[in-house]
DNA sequence: GAACAACATCTCCAATCAAT
DNA sequence: ATTGATTGGAGATGTTGTTC
C-alpha cells in the first residue's frame, strides 16, 4: 500500500489474506452503514485494507514488531528463513492481572524489567502489590533475579548431579543466554552441555520402537548377525583399514563390549561396522557365486538402515558413529540420494546439533565422548582430501577448454592450483595401487579420481604433445584404479565407463593402464561424437553428479542426439554431490522407478521443467556423468 | 451453559530514524 | 533518494469474571 511495504513480509498467498480482508472489513462497513446513520467522517482508509493477522507470531517477529508468516509458512517463518534466524513461538501467556489499567502488559513488562535492573524502593504507583500479583507472567523474571542466588546456584547444581546419573544432554550456544547463566554458577566447565530432565528425556514417546516395529525389524534380518567368526573377521578388517581413515569409534571401549558376552556392542553400531568391514575384507566367507562382496555389503547397509529409520538406536553419538560408517556403501542402482555424501552430511548435522564440532573442553561430556568429539573433527582430514577440495574449488574459476589459447596463457592455466593438486591426488593413487591397499581405500576417493580424471583432461585437450605426456601417463593411472575400484564399488566402473568415452570421442583413444602411456594423438576430431559413444557407453546410464541445472541448450543438445534413447532423461537432486549409479532396466524408460510400483509416480515432461540459468556460468561441471553433458563441457564437438 | 463485558495480550501497520 | 531497522500505538483476539 505504502512505500513502507517492507520487505519483512513474503507470506505466499498474501494476496488472497489480503482479499478476505478487504472483504471482511467491506462487510463491517457495509453493516455499519445499514444500522448506523451515516457518520460524517469515516474511519482511516488504512484500516480498512487491513489483512487478518496472523494466529501468532514467532518470537524474532515479535519482537520486531512485524508481520510473521509462521502460521502459514510454517517454521521457520520467512522473515527468520531469511535473517537465518531461530524461529519459535513463545507460549501464549495467561492473562494474569484483571484489575490492572488499561495500559495493557507491555508497560508492565517494562516496569518489571525497570525492578530487575534497578532493585530497590520505588516510586512508582503500583509498587508492591503488582509484583506479588504477576504470578507466571513478568513476575517470574523477577523472582528469578530477586530471589537468592544460593538457592539458585543449588538449583543448577542439583541439575548436575543429574547429569552424571544419565545422559541426556543437549548441547548449549556457547553464547547462549542458558550456557552463561550455566557458566556463572558452575565454573568454566559445563557450559556446553546441559542434561534433559526426566521429563524432557521420556517425552520422545513418538519415537519410542514398538512391537509391530520390532517385527519388521526382525524380518529384514535387522536383528541378526553373521557368526562371531565371520564377524570377528570383519571387525578386523574394519579396524585395520576403515577405522584409520575414519577414526570413529574406540576400539579399545569397542572389543571390550565385543568380548563381553552380558553387554554386546549397540545392534546399530554392529551392522555399521560390518558393513565397512565387508568392504575392506577378503574373506571367502561372504563372497557371492560371482565372487563379489557387494551382495554382503548390501545386507548389511540395508539392516543397519533398517535400525536407523527404526530409531532403533538413542545414543547418538552411537548414530552419529553408525551413520558415518553408512557412507562406506555407494553402490545401489537406483538409490541417487543414499550415498556417502548423505551418510556423512547427515552424520555431521546430528554430530553439530549435539555440539560435537566445538571444543570439548568446556563439556560434562565423558572423557570417552569428549575423544569422540576431537576425532570426528577430522575423520577425512587427510592429503587425498585437502587436494581434491582445493581441485573442485579452484577447477570452478577455470576457463571452459573451449576458450581461446590466449586466455589460458594469460592465465597460466598448467599453474593454477587446480592443476597443482590434480597431480598430488594421482600420486596417492599410484602409491596405494603399488602398496596394494587401493581396495581398502574409503569410497570418498572415487570422487578424488573423478575430479582428478577432469583436470587430466583438461590437461590433455590444451597441452602441446610433448608435455601431454605426463597427463597422458597421469590419467592412465586413475583409470587403472578405477578399473581395480570396479570390482569393488560399482560407481567406479560407471566412472570408468565414461572416462573411456570421453577419451575416445575426444580423440586419445589408445592407452594402457600400466602407467607407461601409448596415447595416440588422432588429431582433431571430426565426424559425429555420438557415434563413438553407443558402443562404449549403455544409453541408459545416467549418474548422478552435481545439483546444478541443466541449461537449456544442453537439454536441447540431448534431444537432437538421436541414439539417445534416453533422451529425456536427466534427473534434478537436492543432494550437494548425489553420485550413485542410474541403470535404466528398459531403454525407452523415462526415467528409472522401483519397477515393483510401476505406476506410482508422475514425472514431469522435460519440456515443462523451469531451468535457472545463471549468467554467464555456463561451464559448470555436468549434472550427471552423461556423456552429452561431459563433452559439452570438455568442449568435444 | 450461553451471552456478554472488561481487559489483558497480541499482531503488525506505518511513522520515524539511521545508514548507505 | 533509497533502503532497512526500530518502535508507538491502533485494533484484533483471547481470557476471565459476571449475569442471566
Amino acid at each position: 500500500m505504502s512505500s513502507s511495504t517492507s520487505p519483512q513480509f513474503a507470506p505466499e498467498n498474501h494476496q488472497l489474506e489480503f482479499k478476505i480482508g478487504y472483504l471482511r472489513n467491506c462487510d463491517k462497513i457495509e453493516n455499519e452503514a445499514e444500522n448506523l446513520t451515516p457518520k460524517p467522517s469515516p474511519a482511516p482508509c488504512r484500516r480498512i485494507f487491513r489483512r487478518p493477522r496472523a494466529g501468532r507470531a514467532c518470537e524474532m517477529c515479535h519482537s520486531r514488531r512485524v508481520r510473521c508468516d509462521a502460521g502459514s509458512h510454517g517454521i521457520p517463518c520467512t522473515n527468520c528463513e531469511a535473517l537465518f534466524l531461530d524461529c519459535s513461538i513463545p507460549p501464549r501467556k495467561k492473562n494474569s492481572n484483571r484489575e490492572g489499567s488499561s495500559a495493557g502488559g507491555r508497560r508492565k513488562l517494562a516496569i518489571s524489567i525497570h525492578r530487575v535492573r534497578q532493585p530497590g524502593p520505588s516510586n512508582d504507583k503500583e509498587d508492591g502489590g503488582d509484583i506479588d500479583e504477576g504470578k507466571d507472567d513478568d513476575s517470574w523474571l523477577s523472582q528469578l533475579f530477586t530471589s537468592n542466588h544460593d538457592d539458585f546456584a543449588s538449583l543448577i547444581l542439583q541439575a548436575d548431579q543429574h547429569i552424571k546419573q544419565q545422559p541426556d544432554m543437549a548441547y548449549l550456544q556457547k553464547k547462549s543466554s542458558l550456557a552463561l547463566l550455566m557458566k556463572d554458577y558452575y565454573g568454566s566447565a559445563g557450559a556446553v552441555h546441559c542434561p534433559l530432565s526426566d521429563d524432557a528425556a521420556n517425552q520422545h514417546m513418538a519415537t519410542k520402537i514398538n512391537t509391530e516395529e520390532m517385527d519388521i525389524l526382525k524380518k529384514r534380518g535387522a536383528l541378526q548377525l553373521p557368526s562371531r567368526d565371520v564377524c570377528e573377521e570383519l571387525i578386523d578388517a574394519y579396524f585395520k583399514w576403515a577405522a584409520p581413515v575414519v577414526s570413529i569409534i574406540n576400539k579399545s571401549w569397542f572389543m571390550q563390549r565385543w568380548h563381553d558376552l552380558e553387554n554386546q556392542p549397540p545392534l546399530l553400531l554392529m551392522q555399521a561396522i560390518l558393513l565397512a568391514g565387508s568392504r575392506v575384507c577378503t574373506t571367502s566367507m561372504l563372497l557371492d557365486a560371482n565372487g563379489s562382496l557387494i551382495p554382503a555389503a548390501t545386507m548389511f547397509y540395508k539392516r543397519a538402515k533398517a535400525l536407523y529409520d527404526a530409531d532403533y538406536e538413542e545414543d547418538r553419538v552411537i548414530i552419529v558413529q553408525a551413520l558415518t560408517l553408512l557412507g562406506w556403501y555407494w553402490e545401489e542402482p537406483g538409490v541417487v540420494i543414499k550415498n556417502v555424501f548423505y551418510w556423512n552430511g547427515l552424520a555431521i548435522t546430528i554430530a553439530q546439533g549435539f555440539g560435537m564440532h566445538r571444543s570439548p573442553s568446556g563439556s560434562r561430556l565423558s572423557e570417552a565422548d569428549k575423544r569422540f568429539g576431537k576425532g570426528y573433527g577430522g575423520p577425512y582430514i587427510s592429503e587425498t582430501v585437502y587436494h581434491t577440495t582445493r581441485c573442485l574449488l579452484h577447477r570452478a574459476y577455470m576457463p571452459s577448454v573451449k576458450s581461446s589459447s590466449e586466455l589460458h596463457e594469460k592465465l597460466d592455466i598448467s599453474q593454477h592450483a587446480a592443476f597443482q593438486s590434480a597431480s598430488p591426488i594421482t600420486t596417492i593413487i599410484e602409491n596405494l595401487i603399488a602398496r596394494n591397499e587401493l581396495r581398502y581405500a574409503p569410497p570418498f576417493l572415487i570422487y578424488s579420481l573423478l575430479l582428478g580424471l577432469i583436470i587430466h583432461v583438461y590437461e590433455l585437450q590444451l597441452d602441446s604433445p610433448s608435455t601431454n605426456t605426463a597427463a597422458g601417463k597421469r590419467f592412465s593411472i586413475c583409470m587403472s584404479a578405477l578399473e581395480k575400484l570396479s570390482d569393488v564399488w560399482l560407481v567406479a566402473k560407471m566412472v570408468r565407463g565414461l572416462f573411456e568415452a570421453i577419451l575416445q570421442a575426444a580423440g586419445f583413444g589408445s592407452y594402457t593402464l600400466d602407467g607407461t602411456k601409448r596415447f595416440k594423438q588422432i588429431g582433431e576430431h571430426k565426424g559425429e561424437v555420438w557415434g563413438l559413444l553407443v558402443n562404449s557407453v549403455t544409453p541408459s546410464t545416467t549418474i548422478m553428479v552435481f545439483p546444478m541445472q541443466i541449461p537449456p541448450e544442453t537439454h536441447a543438445k540431448h534431444q537432437s542426439a538421436s541414439f539417445m534413447h534416453h533422451e529425456d532423461d536427466f534427473f534434478l537432486t537436492d543432494d550437494l554431490w548425489a553420485t550413485a549409479a542410474v541403470l535404466n532396466p528398459i531403454p525407452e524408460t523415462v526415467q528409472y522407478q522401483d519397477p515393483t510400483f510401476p505406476d506410482n509416480m508422475n514425472y514431469i515432461a522435460p519440456d515443462q521443467m523451469i531451468y535457472w540459468i545463471q549468467p554467464g556460468f555456463q561451464h559448470t561441471i555436468p549434472t550427471t556423468l552423461d556423456v552429452a553433458d561431459w563433452f559439452d563441457y570438455f568442449g568435444i564437438r
